[in-house]
DNA sequence: CCAAAAGTGTTATGCTTACACCCATGC
DNA sequence: GCATGGGTGTAAGCATAACACTTTTGG
């Protein structure tokens, strides 16, 4: 494997000796609000694909690593900072995308209710839309973004079987009947209410807040999760 | 994300408005030959990091995808064909090439103890040497080719407990024994003979051959693993 | 007092683990 | 006949899975 040279001209402009494809990162963003597992999407301001709906993300600097281009872009065009983001994946088929070669880093990302509810979500730095979907309800989406997002679900599932990285979508204070509707909307199966409560309490990462949610009925207690959960999870991070 | 124009000189050169970065992909090529976990690599002839081994790699050319690339580069580097082959990482950080910017799509392959035997390692198309290199006792890499090294390490011991996987490592036919030892190399730990026997063959993914393997002492049951076992995916539920 | 969600234990089953001896062959 | 690796079963402990009723509140 050898170099190709590189100069610049007073132009602005970057010449090689070999074509080279762009490299994008998109970001798959999930969040759990009002019932619904959601995920963010901008709607396109131009062509190819004018105002179909697309995960955000955009062409990786120079000058930044790949998580970093992955955390400008979820913050330029949605304002969201402050995520749990990992690689889920890069796609590369020659044809993925008609302007030419664009090979796109896709990162998977998990908001809180809290910040989710939060955020304006209407444009950020260009005047594009952005807004949330629900995960089982999606418009149709630009270039392959379908298949990605449908892998990015399944290591959503994945997560939540595996790790409890569950409660990063969730606000910070919740019940455990939240949790387990939201294991159950991310699952698609009904679980068992004792044995989903004794798993997840065995597991050592929830605490008690002291107070309750007050409702229409029995008031439940809520929890936190504790700063360990977050550690251990990430000390068992598969993707580093 | 807007496009940035492109075109191109009649010298050859290729022109855009925006910098472009490299990319390429490297492919970590595992097999077990004589008792030993090795890994492909290949020393570099010219610089940066001359006469240092590096996985072997290259550029991805403009109109073939990612896993093909990977493919092609192993071919014509070192002859392997037909080789199970999946992404394992993007590493994109911006100071991993000496060079300029470039970014690498690894690849994570497996090869069977027959083709790796069968193979003359000793450069491909280029005046590159290709050698075999026990895991446990590598020689310095270039670029930032160890933890690449190491995470796909960790991404073969992951499949060798979850997935049935480790077939893909051995000639066609095998003992048992021999089937334990190489999960004792790539796990790093000895292995209860009885139970190793006993989840297996649970597993339902081998099949005798019928024939023995005659030698200095009792001869050992041939088995070769079914078509079925490379889908087996092992899905362990967290809940119920 | 009724509706609705919160909360709580026990049992059967299957999987995992630990463990020691006989068998078949070559020399 | 002995050295060497091949081959086999069982019992204890642990985690999982199935299952139904009582409690607390608001209206």
């Amino acid at each position: 494997m050898t170099m190709q040279s590189q100069r610049m001209t007073p132009m602005q402009q970057y010449i090689y000796n070999h074509p080279r494809p762009s490299v994008t990162v998109d970001v798959v963003l999930f969040t759990y609000t009002k019932s619904e597992l959601r995920t963010l999407l901008i709607q396109r301001g131009g062509p190819p694909y004018t105002d179909q709906w697309a995960l955000p993300g955009g062409f990786v600097h120079m000058e930044e690593g790949l998580e970093e281009a992955a955390a400008r872009e979820l913050l330029e065009e949605t304002g969201v900072g402050d995520v749990y983001l990992e690689q889920l994946y890069t796609f590369g088929d020659p044809q993925r995308d008609p302007r030419g070669r664009v090979i796109t880093v896709v990162y998977f990302a998990l908001l809180s209710a809290d910040q989710a509810e939060r955020l304006a979500v209407t444009g950020g730095d260009d005047a594009q839309a952005a807004a949330w979907w629900n995960v089982y309800d999606l418009p149709h989406l630009a270039f392959d973004h379908q298949p990605i997002l449908e892998y990015a679900l399944q290591r959503l599932r994945w997560k939540l079987e595996w790790t409890a990285l569950g409660f990063l979508l969730l606000p910070a204070q919740f019940t455990l009947s939240e949790l387990q509707a939201v294991y159950e909307t991310i699952l698609k199966e009904a679980l068992d209410k004792r044995n989903f409560r004794r798993k997840i309490l065995a597991a050592d990462i929830l605490e008690e807040t002291g107070s309750y949610r007050e409702g229409d009925h029995r008031p439940a207690k809520l929890y936190r999760f504790t700063a360990k959960a977050i550690e251990l999870e990430q000390a068992r991070r598969r993707f580093p």
